[in-house]
DNA sequence: ACCTGAACACCGTTCAAGT
DNA sequence: ACCTGAACACCGTTCAAGT
């Protein structure tokens, strides 16, 4: 007779153990080697087993995402409002950058889920408190998110291609430069060539956006 | 004998006609039809034809994704440089709009080739005209075209997502709000009852963008 | 030089069947 | 209820072979 409880019992599966196994197979291997089968034998399961606790590949996705945010902690000073979302920008760029391929996991816009929440919850408050109406704060907030998003991806290709070596997008650069039909791009690349700032980058967009909002506050 | 011109004689291939009928399929399938075998059909030859003028789908995806920007020409005014860049962003969301799925062909940041460099010479000349520095100019570029880019992408999978009914996001959204611990979100989504001005918000962070680009100009 | 045929090594997902 | 085995309908890409 097989014991019904076997010593070494992997624990039954349950939405949290996929969503834990997927986030290692993310940070091991990628987000092209996030898929359903290794995710499965990250839990020595088959496959087919993932789809009795999430209908599709994409809701597991958007899971792990929600999951990688939950120790996401905003520190801020709570002095000026405009340093506060700096801030938050700041260090939710620097929690993505810090997991592999965690911004990836969203192709498409905002969604929903618990750790998400509690982030834009705060958000929406020091922009609320800051003397933003609502519907302002709502549309600032969804802007800010997706610069980051956006400016994450790009960051970390950029660090992955330096790693690889040479770009292949930079010699076809200066191969379009050096027909001298576009003076100004090469007026601007050459401005770059001591390597370029990229937290000097991430800060000046960030700092539009920043400043842009703060247009939106009715003067008193 | 078999004539050596056949009179049917479909053309040799050519990089412009793969990328020709990588449009067309993009046009007809979206970008999850997007297949090599789907674009050799199209051209009425084998899947690896293509790679004797194209290294990897990759590469054709970039290819694909200039020739979609052949035919866009922005009209500007020429008065108020921040006009123009408004502008300019507002045709290339429109024109990005217009023909499916094409802000997703471009998973990674920005990239070179010959329309695309046009546009950029153009919008980089009216920021640099406008006082910024050539590599604040690129930096503000960039930004602008990683906002429109990334706004495209939301916006049209939001009319998707309304084209096939409830939202399923939305639901879940209304479910955390009932729970009474989000305020502040709560107060946000009531403002956005009356439907939301897609408009309106993506004037909104493009403006931002552009306040915080007028910031740059050094005062005289 | 340019393309075909056949194959390799994968995918996400479904579904009957087991326990 | 929860998982396996086997399969379906695909992918991108390689490569010998044809012309």
């Amino acid at each position: 007779m097989v014991s019904r409880v076997p010593s070494k019992a992997r624990p039954q599966l349950s939405p949290d153990l996929v969503v834990a196994a997927a986030a290692q197979v993310l940070e091991r291997e990628g987000f092209e080697g996030l898929t359903m089968r290794a995710v499965a034998a990250q839990l020595q399961v088959q496959a087919p087993a993932l789809y009795w606790h999430f209908p599709n590949k994409d809701a597991l996705q958007v899971a792990l995402y929600d999951h990688l945010m939950a120790d996401l902690v905003f520190e801020l000073q709570g002095r000026d409002w405009r340093k506060d979302i700096f801030d938050m920008a700041q260090q939710l760029r620097r929690h993505l950058l810090a997991r592999r391929d965690v911004a990836l996991l969203l192709p498409h816009g905002f969604f929903v889920g618990p750790n998400i929440m509690g982030h834009a919850e705060k958000i929406l408050a020091i922009l609320i408190r800051a003397g933003l109406a609502p519907k302002d704060a709502g549309y600032a907030m969804s802007t800010g998110f997706s610069y980051v998003i956006t400016w994450v991806i790009g960051e970390a290709d950029l660090v992955a291609r330096r790693a690889t070596g040479h770009d292949g997008n930079d010699e076809l650069a200066q191969a379009m430069v050096a027909t001298g039909a576009y003076p100004h791009f090469a007026q601007v690349i050459g401005s770059f060539e001591a390597g370029g700032d990229v937290d000097g980058q991430f800060a000046f967009g960030m700092n539009c956006l920043i400043a842009g909002f703060a247009q939106l506050i009715p003067e008193r």
